[in-house]
DNA sequence: TCAAGATGCTAATTCGAATTATTACAGGCT
DNA sequence: AGCCTGTAATAATTCGAATTAGCATCTTGA
């Protein structure tokens, strides 16, 4: 393998010093270095000559910079099991790292027993100037540690603190939820069920919180469960159903269509976006969506600041609703 | 931020010296180095107490490696409508970079009036150890420079020399197309057609001399033509049909079931694996399967001998024969 | 008792680029 | 000549860890 060229291979082929060199690459021109054009010009068509550039890991040892943005995500971003999920967010993340002329480093290396760790014995993620963290949940430990070592980082999806506030740019799911609520009870609901999980992920208690908030503000009837039947709904009287996943609401939705009942008639169905699992597209369930690419977008925007003013970007992005044909009059 | 601690503070701490510190770390027992129990017991224990990890970008610039392997597209690779093609490609590539501990540089930042280009004014491809290529077409320019520069690369596909063999893992598109006439003639064809470009990127052409040798070998008659029509092809005696678009493909199948043909009674159709543009899977078309994840396993597999051994690997992988529906008897 | 050998550790150097302090030199002025 | 002022470039140092050569000190054995 041809050796790779330093600084000083290209300061003996243009006749100069290594530190000029380096001057000319930087095109400094502050006060107290000054560089002839003649040189510099030979300087520059040396390195465009030999293509050369700099060592991004000397450069970031002794300062910062690279121009260079780490994605972490804990599994693998390509397989297709997982494309839906990733794909839209990454997008936006590749869109916005080209507008500003920065290179994209995946990690997909720092694995400690099987399972991929920010942390590791090795860990690569200071090679990027900052980092954009990907995924349902995230370790807080690892969260704790970025925090504490100062390392510049921008997550995606809203989270907790962790020893401190954590940069983030996530989904108002809150808001979302309310919005749902409250279109449905104009139309006249009273029982609402919300099924999901509800906790762990950040995501998943913001629904829950968002149900909670806006059942309590109508004064109308609000029940949590992990999972729930058709007959265990009817039973209990609840007109609208609210599903965390994507594909519960239309296993409900076809459930009762077989039964015979008519969905938005007898029952509404609507979903909160997460769709972790592929879901059926021609029931046109109602519900929001949630702005996967403008998320990716945002939080590369928001790194940029976190990497030019050391501040703590928090922001939650409008979630937008889907009419759908799900929900209906009581 | 508290700063970081080094192993020049942990070397006071313990009060030894900054080597020692770093002997201790690394446990090194070689020959030549000897460190007393009692003092390494010492060090591990500030090490312990101050919990300190080694600064990962200094060690790294000791040794050669970044552990950072290029992938270079002329286009954004996340965007879901080029999702379909480079997805199995980019699986292959995480999956085999993970496997030997390298991160994935995609390089997003690289422009020139719009257009993605390996090389700019200011180009990045050596951030990264080594980098794969990907895409239908390379720039036949940049292949060149990329050999004079002996920058170290392998592309995904089969490629041309540019002033010098390429190194490449490829698909062996000649042996397949050449299979899937063995067994049309076996099964009694003698008037084959060729529908596609045929030329321009090597992939095209590799079948069509497939195609060539095969009715050559055979003896029998086969005609190139980049496009044709149901009506041409009968009048020509044709019975069986070979298109490199794999949407090309369905539309004759369709077209000729339309008008009260059978496939295969009446016309074969055979197809050539390009999948550009999404194309119906419910026909069943007979032909190859392109092993696009394996391509990209291989293809790191490829870069790290160029980076070891200063190799130029070439390689063709084998298409798998799909059976389809879509051949017949005569 | 003293050379030979083992032991335990450190000084000094290296990697590649950025930065600061400093030198070298030309020209203008007294 | 001697002195100052710009200008242009370089030597030297820094970043943090890894490595190698080598310096003390302590044992042995004859």
């Amino acid at each position: 393998m041809a050796k790779r060229l330093t600084q000083q291979d290209i300061a003996r082929m243009a006749g100069v010093s290594q530190a000029t060199v380096s001057l000319v690459l930087n095109n400094r021109q502050d006060a107290g270095v000054r560089i002839a054009q003649e040189t510099r010009a030979r300087v520059l068509e040396v390195i465009r000559r030999t293509g050369y550039v700099a060592n991004p890991i000397a450069r970031r040892l002794h300062d910062h910079r690279n121009r260079i943005l780490g994605v972490f995500t804990y599994e693998a971003v390509f397989p297709s099991t997982r494309a839906d999920f990733y794909q839209p967010f990454l997008e936006g993340i590749e869109e916005q790292a080209e507008e500003i002329g920065c290179d994209l480093l995946l990690f997909t290396s720092a694995k400690t027993g099987g399972k991929r760790r920010i942390f590791s014995d090795d860990s690569r993620i200071r090679l990027a100037d900052g980092c954009v963290l990907l995924g349902r949940t995230l370790d807080r430990d690892d969260l704790a540690q970025l925090l504490t070592e100062g390392i510049p980082f921008v997550s995606i999806g809203r989270r907790d603190d962790a020893g401190g506030p954590v940069p983030h740019v996530g989904a108002d799911y809150r808001a979302a939820v309310r919005n749902l609520v409250d279109r449905a009870v104009a139309l006249g609901h009273r029982k609402f069920a919300y099924i999901g999980a509800g906790n762990g992920a950040e995501s998943s208690a913001d629904r829950l919180r968002g149900f909670r908030e806006a059942v309590a503000a109508h004064g109308v009837d609000g029940t949590h469960v992990p999972f729930a039947g058709l007959d265990q709904l009817r039973d209990a009287g609840i007109t609208a159903v609210l599903t965390e996943e994507v594909s519960d609401g239309a296993a409900l939705v076809l459930a009762a269509r077989g039964r015979g009942l008519s969905v938005p008639g007898d029952l509404s169905v609507l979903t909160l976006g997460a769709a972790t699992r592929p879901a059926p597209e021609e029931i046109g369930l109602t519900g929001f969506t949630i702005p996967r690419r403008e998320m990716g977008r945002r939080a590369v925007q928001a790194l940029t600041e976190v990497l030019e003013n050391a501040t703590t970007p928090q922001e939650l992005l409008p979630c937008e609703f889907v009419e759908g044909s799900t929900l209906g009059g009581v």
